[in-house]
RNA sequence: GCCCAAGUGGCGGAAUCGGUAGACGCGCCGCACUCAAAAUGCGGUAUCGAAAGGUGUGUGGGUUCGAGUCCCACCUUGGGCACCA
């Protein structure tokens, strides 16, 4: 039993931080180099928003995407793994008002401490790439993608009810509206009517749902499966209803979309929106006063009420009559609040049969209720549930025996044929609302001129910078932008008919910035475009993208969106700017996410100073899968300080062993043997991203090569040496600085971070011996130790006159044996 | 309400294809070193049982020589959507 502290050298993570820190930035290891021929690989972790110093969140996400980088240059590629900050936002301007400055001082003063903290952390980033959104040099292409867009016609402005955050004085995109509340402060949503910039994302709805084929596999399931429900495509039907003249108001239709024009027979009234310019334009003055007055009511009740799906459905009738066109029919139009205005065409038909939300309405109003689908379901007329079984149709006329789906395709035909309808295509998602009413953002780069309209700025002009003499309550929110009363600013000669004109005062959501900044990365400091066609094509698509599912739908999707907007621009040459996603899990603490009024914060700086950053590192790794959350509570940043204490003094006694020779010299094949199954492994495992399980490996390896050491070939062995070079490069992915020392102390040149993994030896992967199972039944009841290349026949022999298995089976008939060499024997005995 | 994912020791978690369940670590127990402690090292640790042996991957069923893994139903937890016609 030997003592492996001996000497008074020992692992300090202190003046190991000290002594390597800063080292790889000044050598330029994680800086692509220009000529570098070999193959690409592109790994980005979603920008920072520059809240504050890192925390522990950003400690696991950091970290994953740094393995994932640091593997890829293992293998020999060529890496590129920037980082840069989103740094336009709300957090910056309220900090500007309380504190009587302007944005940017806090901004940027918060990026130098987490630059400062991203260094520490030692993350194989390249730096001279580094990008901030709020830069007049990044923007200024932020905006000349928008004026590119704009001139596509896929960016325009319209009128509409907006989502209106009351405390934040801002709009919001349906996105950003969570149960009825603004997703930042929790303070309910209101409808405001508002000129607004929108991108036309719905224009690339289809494509949207139909490119996640090449994602599928690469990104997470439920990922994919979000965006497709965000997106919400459904397939149907435009059914237009003529509604019948009725004193001075003339005949006209109404058109609805239905996806189950199948039961078009059974549509036994109709509803409108009551907040739709529709319901406004066909009440009858009859019913005029009592429209009104519903939707006053309507318009009082808050997103929360009007949301509750369970609540008794309430109406008012519209006056009208229109004509069901397939069954010629005359059915009243009913106006509520239970059809949405801005889905579909704002009216339905009711099939009240065969929806519960119709039949709801039936009830309540009296209307009858005619079952179309033969289904063995009860009469929901009687039962006063929906009948929602698939079955064939009946009382539909032509469509009568059909099945679900062929009835669909008949009835379109139907319908078609007699120019009353046809089938189409509808889409939950909405185009993307993406102005705002604040300042510290992107300003649109737009003038608005009496006799010209929307001119875009000429793009020799750009960027439309900010003006930095905004400060502190200048900067409050006031309903509208704070440019807007930044007359010096706004003020400018259009640059169409030179006549007087005004800025637009509103500024980009911020996800316009971060749509695209991945592209920027590849160009740093390019002049005359935001990115070179031929730098975005080597790189991307990104090979590795990290960061929150908090980001599933919205980031992703226009991240998505603009790719293959670009891409129709000829741009860049790509359809999907992520071909690889990872969601990282978060950190929490005793069972609950981390937070002030818990109390359980834990702080990154401080667990950084107590047990050292590859400590913490390696212990956000280890704790489990990446996707899955970390408890703090439940991991040991110690175990993991002393676990690299271990793997640190196995190089150092074999490097003071200074062992020389040829591992293939040496007798310890059983290291030699772990050695590279390791090597083996922990490729498999890092190529999926188990991360955990690859710390787990190399754990093992660090035991067998300690008992080497002490009970073994002794470290001075050029097995023990190997063992601890594969150890020091496998563990500087997850332990960057304690590896950097390691490769020193094994005499390693330069860095471990610029060596390049070893293939491992086949013939060291096969064992000289395996255990096979014996089993009768099921269960195992015996155990051999046999040749890796043992015939299945002579297996079947050992396995059946092993002694245990010879006792078991007396008395008995052998009816069947499955042999699996060399792993098992599987004996079912007969009766 | 609809859709999705996950349930494995005291804890975090392992387990290519259906083939030895519980790797690795935490915690705990014991031992060595020490005057003692810390640190370090070594050993043990699913469960019932003295042992032989039995039982065990949320519950109940099924397929199979063999199921944590596949199928059906259910329970629980987490997530997404929520009057989207």
């Amino acid at each position: 039993m030997s003592d492996d502290r001996s000497t008074e050298q020992d692992y300090d993570f202190r003046a190991l931080e000290a002594k390597w820190g800063g080292s790889w930035e000044e050598a330029k290891v994680f800086e692509p180099q220009p000529g570098d021929t070999r193959e690409r690989r592109y790994v980005v972790d979603m920008f920072p928003y520059p809240s504050g110093d890192l925390h522990m969140g950003h400690a696991e996400a950091y970290a994953i995407g740094d393995v994932a980088s640091r593997f890829w240059r293992f293998k020999g590629y060529n890496v590129l793994h920037p980082i840069g900050w989103d740094s336009f936002g709300l957090p910056a301007e309220n900090a500007a008002i309380k504190n009587g400055t302007h944005p940017a001082e806090w901004t940027y003063k918060n990026i130098e401490v987490q630059a400062g903290s991203f260094k520490r952390y030692g993350l194989s980033l390249d730096w001279s790439r580094r990008l901030h959104t709020s830069d007049p040099e990044f923007y200024r292409w932020t905006q000349w993608l928008f004026l590119t867009f704009f001139k596509k016609g896929l960016a325009y402005r319209k009128d509409s009810p907006v989502n209106w955050c009351p405390k934040d004085q801002t709009v919001l995109a349906n996105e950003q509206v969570v149960d009825g509340a603004c997703e930042r402060c929790g303070t309910l949503v209101t409808k405001k009517k508002l000129n607004q910039w929108y991108f036309k994302i719905t224009e690339y709805a289809d494509r949207l749902v139909d490119d996640m084929d090449q994602l599928e596999g690469h990104w997470p399931d439920r990922v994919l499966l979000m965006q497709k429900n965000w997106i919400g495509r459904s397939h149907g039907a435009n059914v237009r209803f003529a509604l019948e003249a009725a004193g001075d108001q003339p005949a006209r239709d109404i058109e609805v979309f239905t996806t189950r024009p199948d039961t078009l027979f059974g549509a036994t009234f109709m509803v409108v929106a009551v907040d739709s310019d529709l319901a406004e334009e066909i009440v009858a003055p009859g019913q005029r006063a009592e429209f009104e007055a519903y939707r006053e009511k309507a318009k009082a009740a808050t997103e929360i009420e009007r949301q509750a799906t369970d609540r008794e459905k309430t109406g008012v009738l519209s006056g009208r009559t229109a004509v069901n066109p397939v069954t010629g029919e005359q059915i009243p139009v009913w106006i509520s609040d239970y059809v949405l205005a801005d889905y579909g065409t704002g009216a339905i038909m009711a099939v009240p049969a065969h929806d519960g939300r119709d039949l709801g309405f039936a009830k309540a109003m009296g209307l009858p209720v005619r079952s179309v689908v033969e289904n063995g379901d009860p009469d929901p007329a009687e039962s006063g549930e929906p009948s929602l079984s698939p079955g064939t149709a009946k009382n539909s006329g032509p469509l009568d025996g059909l099945a679900k789906e062929e009835a669909i395709a008949a009835a379109i035909r139907l319908v078609e044929e007699r120019g009353t309808g046809e089938g189409t295509v509808n889409f939950r998602l909405r185009d993307w609302l993406l102005s705002r009413q604040r300042f510290w953002g992107t300003p649109i780069p737009i003038i608005h001129c009496e006799s010209c309209g929307e001119v875009p700025v000429p793009e020799d002009q750009l960027p439309v910078r900010l003006p930095d003499d905004l400060k502190g309550e200048q900067l409050a929110p006031k309903g509208e932008s704070p440019l807007a009363a930044a007359m010096e600013w706004r003020r400018v000669s259009c640059p169409s008919c030179g006549g007087e004109a005004l800025r637009d005062s509103d500024t980009m959501d911020t996800f316009v910035d971060s749509s695209w900044y991945y592209l920027r990365y590849t160009s740093p400091g390019l002049e005359d475009a935001p990115f070179s066609r031929d730098a975005v094509d080597e790189w991307m698509p990104v090979g590795r993208y990290v960061g929150g599912v908090e980001h599933a739908i919205l980031h992703l999707l226009y991240a998505r969106f603009f790719t293959k907007v670009l891409y129709d621009l000829g741009l860049v040459g790509f359809t999907e700017p992520f071909s690889s996603l990872l969601n990282q899990g978060q950190v929490i603490n005793q069972g609950k996410a981390m937070s002030k009024s818990l109390g359980n914060g834990v702080n990154l700086g401080e667990q950084l100073e107590l047990f050292g950053v590859d400590a913490v590192r390696l212990t956000m790794l280890f704790a489990s899968p990446p996707e899955d959350d970390v408890d703090w509570a439940d991991v040991s940043p110690t175990a993991s300080s002393k676990f690299l204490a271990r793997a640190w003094r196995v190089a150092r006694d074999a490097g003071q062993a200074g062992a020389a020779g040829d591992p293939a010299d040496s007798k310890d094949t059983a290291l030699r043997r772990v050695t590279h199954q390791t090597l083996a492994q922990a490729n498999e495992l890092l190529e999926q991203s188990k991360f955990n399980v690859v710390v787990a490996k190399l754990m093992e390896l660090t035991n067998a090569a300690r008992k080497s050491i002490d009970s073994g070939a002794g470290a001075g062995d050029p097995a023990v040496r190997e063992a601890a070079m594969v150890l020091t490069q496998l563990l500087s992915m997850f332990a960057p600085y304690t590896a950097e020392d390691m490769h020193e102390m094994l005499g390693g040149e330069g860095f471990v971070a610029n060596t390049r993994l070893p293939e491992p030896d086949p013939s060291l992967l096969v064992a000289d011996t395996v255990t096979a199972v014996v089993q009768v039944q099921g269960k195992v009841r015996a155990k051999l130790e046999v040749s890796p290349d043992v015939s299945e026949a002579e297996l079947e022999e050992m396995a059946l006159s092993a002694p245990p298995i010879v006792r078991l089976l007396e008395g008995r008939s052998v009816a069947k044996v499955i042999v699996r060499a060399p792993k098992l024997v599987s004996i079912v005995p007969g009766k």
